[in-house]
DNA sequence: CTGAAAGCGCTTACAG
DNA sequence: CTGAAAGCGCTTACAG
């Protein structure tokens, strides 16, 4: 590969000290109009445009901002990405992603790995989204791995608040929705509703479950452990987890679904049975992504605002990076987005 | 944020000079034994860990990869970066990702922006997924920054070779799939099959389409042109390609959609017409995402191995990096795999 | 408005 | 095996 030319070459170039190419091209402090000519004329002549390694180092910015989530692929993840990405480069940095393949008890990468490195790289600033941040027990190593990022740059965390860490804590989680989810669902008679899919020792499972539970206790409707299967959060999970729900017996005509992957795998469990979804099982998605609208039958879902979450997430990371007012706050309470997938309860039950 | 220490003070720690610091950290070098545990001692009591921009500067490699593409929240994308990442990770390297959300004719961020931005990074190799080299005829402006970067670093372009551009060109389309789909339709006694989705004047739907037509002239069944829809690769595109084909009152039996998305919207779109897959029409998918396999009814789908593809260009990219043999051919050749979404053609027809 | 100089935190010949 | 020195390509007080 060919050297890359330099300052030095535009300066030598233009007659002027690399001190005024550098004004020129960061254009802050005034350069005599001749000069800023020349300086320019010299840039576009050699097609020059700055090392940003060297700037980095020399003014302790690195133009980059670093994320790190599980699992790029999921369609959570990737719509959050999409809004943070867009806005950072509008802002003029550009993104570090690191997809650490996070499940517990899998040979995934680690994630202090990649924290390390971020701290390495010397971001500007570091958003971390899911991984074991989610766990009700992360790891010694793991919040230790954090601590260290939050005192040697801007941090935030999209989760629960951590006990101990000070950093950023960004929380998308908001319980009125699944009341309004099981509300309705009580609304059309009924009282045997499940839930399916997410997982054990995950935040965002418990306090789901959790709201479900007392969702269901003001409504007078009752709480079943027997209705409820964790499994995780993909198609394949709600697959397994309406699988499971049948085989264990017990009675039900209808269920919350962790989110929309969930959903499509349930619906394609239901079916295989021979179930039908609204006539026999009414079904709600506690979480839209892109497709369920496109689902047969089309899923009524639990619209998180994911996308514009995203945009919150990246403007408070720059408001703490660039030291500026918090100006915007931000309604992503859930709405239920009526579809399809619920009718009335079945008449034999 | 707190000043971080740097080899100096590990330097002045261990009582050595920063050159034998840099070479235990990077243990090229022989060291002598105790002043090797001397500083890896003051390593671990300040958990210092160098700054990689200036190691960068320095040593003139980043271990940093740049990705481009247009839209990591689809399925083909994301499946490919999630490799790539994977194995950049694993050779050391981090990934600097850009989402270009470019769609032909909207308003985009400039795909020549984000490649001079990595090259402004120095990147140690770039990979490009999609984006206008895809199109039949790419803006100069954007050929001019492919044709710099490639100048300036090793540069891999996923798809088609583009004459005057000197690069890796990875190829991963096959026409072979596309006939064995065609043939499997045919085999079920199905003469008139549609085509939806796809993208007017793009490389991989004009190929898709032309194997279409010559694996139709091939198996003696007619090509009408009333039977392509072109609109995009989205499940929203998917709707509107079947909406127009049924509105334009052409007889079909069976439909090729070109990826899995694609035939999620057409299947919502025919079921809401009344039409059942496969009784009344029978659907192929031309590229298999996840969860074509979830879709009510499953649908049969050409796998075109893009996660195995993923690994084959991060691999081939490495080698031209760290100037290593090329080892690895790889058997990337669609497979069709049959489900349940084709039937015979219906009596009436 | 401008240049010389020091510095950012590393690596890498070079001489020993 | 080891240290002093130059250099990577920028920025930023400092003095004028």
């Amino acid at each position: 590969m060919p050297k890359s030319i330099t300052i030095t070459e535009i300066a030598r170039e233009s007659g002027v000290s690399i001190s005024t190419v550098s004004r020129v091209l960061n254009g802050n402090v005034p350069v005599s109009p001749d000069k800023k000519e020349r300086v320019e004329a010299a840039i576009r002549k050699y097609n020059y445009s700055p090392n940003a390694l060297a700037k980095g180092l020399a003014s302790r910015q690195s133009m980059t901002i670093g994320v790190i989530l599980p699992d790029i692929s999921n369609p959570y993840f990737s719509s959050l990405f999409c809004e943070i990405e867009s806005a950072a480069h509008d802002a003029g940095y550009s993104i570090l992603l690191c997809n650490t393949l996070y499940r517990s008890g899998s040979d995934a990468h680690l994630e202090e790995d990649y924290i390390q490195m971020m701290i390495d790289k010397h971001v500007d600033g570091l958003i971390i989204a899911g991984g074991q941040q989610d766990l009700i027990h992360p790891a010694k190593t793991y919040l230790a791995a954090i601590k260290r990022a939050a005192s040697t740059l801007p941090l935030v965390m999209i989760g629960e608040n951590i006990d101990g860490i000070s950093c950023l804590f960004l929380d998308r989680e908001r319980a009125d929705g699944i009341y309004d989810a099981v509300k309705y669902l009580s609304s059309l008679g009924h009282k045997r509703i499940a839930f399916l899919g997410g997982e054990d020792g995950v935040k965002i499972t418990a306090s789901r479950v959790a709201s479900y539970k007392k969702a269901l206790s003001s409504l007078g409707l009752p709480v079943d452990e027997n209705l409820i299967v964790l499994t995780n959060y993909y198609a394949q999970d709600g697959y397994r987890a309406a699988g499971l729900l049948l085989e264990r017996g017990v009675s039900f005509t209808a269920a919350l679904c962790i989110n929309d992957s969930v959903a499509l795998g349930s619906l394609r469990a239901f079916h295989d049975k021979g179930l039908h979804i609204p006539e026999d099982i009414s079904l709600i998605s506690c979480e839209l992504f892109h497709s369920s609208e496109f689902f047969t039958p089309r899923i009524t879902a639990l619209d998180r605002c994911s996308s514009r979450f995203g945009r919150l997430v990246i403007q408070k990371l720059l408001n703490v990076i660039q030291n500026q007012e918090e100006n915007d706050s931000l309604d992503i309470s859930p709405k239920l987005i009526v579809r399809a997938s619920c009718g009335p309860v079945p008449e034999n039950n």
